[in-house]
DNA sequence: CGAGAAAGTGTGTTTTAGACACTAAGAGTC
DNA sequence: GACTCTTAGTGTCTAAAACACACTTTCTCG
């Protein structure tokens, strides 16, 4: 079963930028390739765009075909569209990024059976394709987001202490905060709700537990609310 | 001559959004489409990819064919794919946003032949495909951007004065502004050069004409400087 | 019960944002 | 050439926000 067409067409992809954070460290998902080219490689999940699926429907499935994750928060994040990106064909790659509470998946389903793995961003290995650049790109765009939009909180698990929150702050910011200034200003957003559960079994005074109050920040934003950290 | 896939391939093309700044309106640049479908109807400026051009070259070049434009600031905003976007087949738009100096293209040459004219943001015509939503997303971009990015120069002429640029950020911003602190801050920048040239023929006193030091905005972001206005 | 380790808490200072009103300059009119 | 019209240009005070900074609390473990 083939297709033509009167004019060449490039082939699309979708390629997922999946971040994690663990303790202190930003972490990237990856699968190894298991085709040619690049096979053995490490390469962003993701895969040719099916004609009667839309982009972001795309990505989800590659995703969760790949990895088997499949709630998250998910945005577009740029379109790479250099002619010799591939070696096969012209291939244009729709990239997105998503954040995604670690914990939830420590185990991933690789239903595809490929490999895949949890890399800490600071050491990443070789990539496939331009993928190296892709990443790069969803790197800048999440540091730049995490100073005026609450995503930071799509890499936590539902329940985090204010120091969770500060360590994920300054590893994104790539510079410490002040504990008191921190809890300031992130308590005076009115955005979290602070629980009646403190840590368990920790060797310290244990620390209380907070929730991030979503729908709140839905109604503050509707009001022209701005978060800044 | 036509070609042949494995499997079905989208089409691709690129589509831009090229807004100027006149007086005090916010305008966009529009084609008449020549053939089916929407034929006669207003549409953004664009055309399909060509396979061995990437996609900045590719909106570059459809923007000169279209509509004689050639040295502007460029910038990808979005890919577009839903499925039925195009009636004729699968096409996926990457869409690109630009700011021009509306006054060096006051004439725009048509050399495809199709009309071409600016239209005030505020009253736009029905748009071919779903360009109005393309429209409102760099709409979006725009009026965001400019806050914390010195885009607006590139929609005023080379010399312009302080009103000019107040005028330019109230309308963006759809907000006015207090003269005074507009220009302390604007000023304190130190992005704006004044110049020894003062209007002409105005009936109240002459205002001052100030260029945009692009050299030293470079320097300053290079040190980790943040513009926000 | 002392040591270790992280949680939690408040104040004073500096910087920045915002409100606010008059004088200066040039052209046009009588 | 005096008056009017119109926009350019300018400074201060107040309120809010950002920032610097150090000690006490709570818990576990040995």
């Amino acid at each position: 079963m083939s297709v033509t067409y009167k004019y060449p067409h490039p082939a699309v992809t979708v390629d997922a930028v999946v971040f994690g954070f663990d303790d202190a460290d930003l972490k990237l998902l990856l699968v190894q390739r298991l085709a040619q080219p690049f096979k053995g490689q490490w390469a962003l999940p993701g895969g040719f765009v099916q004609m009667h699926e839309s982009l972001d429907q795309g990505v989800r499935r590659e995703l969760a075909e790949e990895t088997g994750i499949d709630r998250l928060y998910l945005e577009q994040l740029y379109t790479f569209g250099e002619p010799e990106r591939d070696p096969r064909e012209r291939v244009i790659s729709v990239a997105y990024y998503a954040l995604v509470k670690l914990n939830a998946y420590h185990v991933v389903a690789a239903s595809d059976a490929s490999e895949v793995a949890w890399f800490a961003v600071a050491d990443l290995p070789k990539l496939a394709f331009d993928h190296e650049k892709i990443v790069e790109t969803a790197l800048r765009r999440v540091k730049a987001k995490i100073r005026y939009e609450p995503i930071g909180f799509e890499l936590l698990p539902e329940k985090f202490t204010l120091s969770d929150l500060q360590r994920l702050y300054e590893t994104l910011l790539e510079e410490p905060l002040d504990k008191r200034n921190f809890r300031k200003k992130i308590l005076a957003t009115d955005l979290l709700v602070p629980l009646d559960e403190y840590q368990q079994d920790v060797a310290h005074r244990a620390a209380q537990f907070y929730r991030f109050n979503r729908a709140r920040y839905e109604q503050l934003r509707e009001r022209g609310f701005n978060f800044e950290l």
